[in-house]
DNA sequence: TGCCGAATTGAAGATTTCTTCAATTGCTGC
DNA sequence: GCAGCAATTGAAGAAATCTTCAATTCGGCA
């Protein structure tokens, strides 16, 4: 008995949904690369990347190869660069149509006076996307 | 002081791994449509629904605007489908391909031999994407 | 064999997210 | 005004995820 897609998909995108992953998997774009490199570029402790590593290997989008005394990681699939992509090209809209909705709101009155309800309509009453400025 | 770009796109990433929010996003691809609407395609309570509907509001991927006695949700922007089609592409290349490893591995050998290596190299040692047979 | 560094694992506590319920708001029609 | 339906909100307990530490595995080398 299949699990629905939809949940799938959405198991998919909780394991991308990590700081550290998405640095791991951003910088094996590039090519195949040793954990120890990994750990150079990501700010974070040994036992923590292996952590996150592991979740990434349990879903199958990267795999990891031992050589001699280090083992080294790639992309299981070539369509990763483009899912990045697509992912940043709707947070760059998301937050420059934020942007853009906030500057019509102050050219349209004193900054002070923003209501409530502006701040609403610009998706910001409670904090949204916290890069989103 | 903005924050890091990985981090804004894992909070992204997280925002979508919920398959509520999935099927929300999904049934919009085919126009705006009402809380109610939503509400028989997808089998949740009521409550539930709007707190899913909260969370990607807060992002600003979807916008919401009050018709009569009703809401009626809309996709913010235009590439959201060419997103959740390159999460499609990337899982069914996942799912495919651990499904072509096991094959491999059940011609080679008798199915009760597999070895805790075997299942290992096939990514499925501890459950992995469990929408993956 | 025994030791060293690299990497992974298991487990525990802290933090975050989910679900559910009761209470509330907004609109329509009586 | 107020009764009734639609939808949202706030709050609390349950469940999942994160971080960290100690222990373990694996290969290389004296």
């Amino acid at each position: 008995m299949p699990v629905p897609l939809y949940q799938a998909k959405a198991e998919f995108f909780r394991m991308l949904g990590h700081p550290v992953r998405i640095r791991v998997l951003e910088l094996l774009q590039d090519g195949p690369m040793p954990v120890r490199d990994l750990l150079t570029n990501i700010e974070v402790e040994r036992s923590n990347l292996s952590q996150q590593l592991a979740v990434l290997r349990r879903s199958g989008i990267v795999t990891s190869v031992r050589e001699a005394d280090t083992v080294v990681y790639s992309l299981a699939g070539p369509d990763v660069a483009e899912l990045l992509g697509a992912a940043r090209r709707i947070l760059t809209e998301l937050i420059t149509g934020q942007q853009d909705l906030l500057d019509e709101l102050r050219a349209a009155q004193p900054a002070d006076t923003l209501s409530r309800a502006d701040l609403s309509r610009a998706g910001l009453s409670r904090a949204g996307l916290s890069g989103t400025r």
